[in-house]
DNA sequence: CCATATTTTTTGGTTAACCAGTTTTGGAAC
DNA sequence: GTTCCAAAACTGGTTAACCAAAAAATATGG
């Protein structure tokens, strides 16, 4: 298990070093939005590296707008000036994993403006879904089962009625390390899921209402508990 | 070019196709967490893909906490039970590229409490590098020149200074496609540069004062003009 | 029959060869 | 000197062979 952590780190190392060295390059080279990087073969060459590390290296940095690789062409730097290049890929080689509190923090925030969003936006369908993952929540809570699945389900639901792709997105990017992280900490104990059937049955009424600041105020509550928590272990 | 977008739809169609597999196949098989998915050469041969498609698959399953791959061992399904896995999976398969109005609807949200946080949590470092990114844009902007970039270098100096290291990646990841979006649409004209040289400089002085409502009040008259366009466009 | 050592198989990851386009280049024709 | 075209070189993507480590199976000794 260490090992495997380590692999991981080390890669993770590799995979920085080749991007902190694309950006010298570009540096060095003053290449401009437009402009064709060395190819890949050339550049693993440079560095050092398999040709698969620095294909890995410019997956990330497209994936973050900075680069754009056309399949017989090359790589070409994207509309971004030197400045904006150099500030972003600081800050991507010092991306760190996110800790607890900031994930939390975070959830709270894009949930209060998604639940508004939904009792907003919600179609017929889009509430339909809610009810249905409510009641797959309440059903599992009742039988004394572990229901963490269905709760955020739930919240995702509404993430979706937000009709706001962006803030989905998100939702389903931070929901698998709130789940490693309540299990690790023990959040969401059987005792507080009965309570949270209450709470998430208030929420939905509100969405069915379309009462964008009563969904808040109930999301608001619901986020009480884990509020207190977060800000009390960290 | 036509062929170009052609292709990567039919790559993301194949993505998505063997994503869906790979779903069907966990729940044929009824696979639970921690549970091993059939070896990388088994699903391609069954799928009747290449392997890297299928490792690409994996990947992007990974990069949402639904699988885990372990080195010389194996696939396997993420500590999650079968009705998330389901869930997330089909939300996974409907992402859409966000449109401009989710984008900067997010965007909205998000500076509007990390420019709080960082006004409560800046360190005097953070402030430093806010003053320069603001002295940057101030140049660019008082000579003429295009500052978008120096613009966004400002918003990001404070995202970093929220110290909330999700918000500060939700923030780089919109902000290439944002800056696209603004070249597009024509956002940011030059006359409105000049303006924002006295917006972010009030920003920066709220900041600084640790005042995190007027700090807060400031970004949301900075974003009043781009929040109206955004809504008469779409 | 069990516990331990050893060989064999299987695994995700890596490397190198290959492919189908694109781009460059060299020289022939005018 | 310019234009044009074919051929060679180069490109990112794909495929298949290979690697080392981890499991699994088999053998060995008690």
């Amino acid at each position: 298990m260490k090992l495997e952590v380590l692999t991981v780190s080390d890669n993770q190392e590799i995979q920085n070093s080749i991007i902190s060295k694309i950006r010298e390059l570009i540096n060095y080279k003053n290449l401009e939005p437009g402009d064709k990087l060395p190819s890949e073969r050339m550049l693993s060459d440079k560095f050092g590296v398999s040709r698969s590390n620095v294909r890995d290296a410019i997956q990330k940095l497209e994936f973050y707008g900075l680069l754009k690789s056309i399949p017989q062409s090359g790589t070409f730097v994207a509309n971004i000036g030197v400045v904006a290049m150099n500030g972003m890929i600081e800050d991507i080689l010092r991306l760190e994993t996110p800790d607890f509190k900031s994930l939390v923090e975070t959830r709270i925030l894009l949930e209060l403006k998604t639940v508004r969003l939904a009792s907003l936006r919600r179609s017929e369908e889009d509430l339909k879904n809610i009810k249905e993952a409510l009641d797959a929540y309440k059903e599992k809570a009742l039988s004394g089962e572990d229901a963490v699945q269905e709760d955020l389900l739930f919240h995702l639901a509404i993430a979706k009625a937000s009709r706001n792709s962006t803030m989905n997105t998100f939702m389903l990017t931070i929901t698998p390390q709130i789940i490693i992280d309540f299990e690790k900490y023990h959040v969401c104990d059987k005792d507080q899921a009965v309570m949270g059937i209450e709470e998430h049955t208030d929420i939905y009424e509100a969405i069915k209402k379309q009462d964008p600041e009563l969904a808040k105020q109930k999301m608001k509550d619901h986020f009480k508990a884990l509020y207190q928590y977060c800000y009390n272990v960290k």
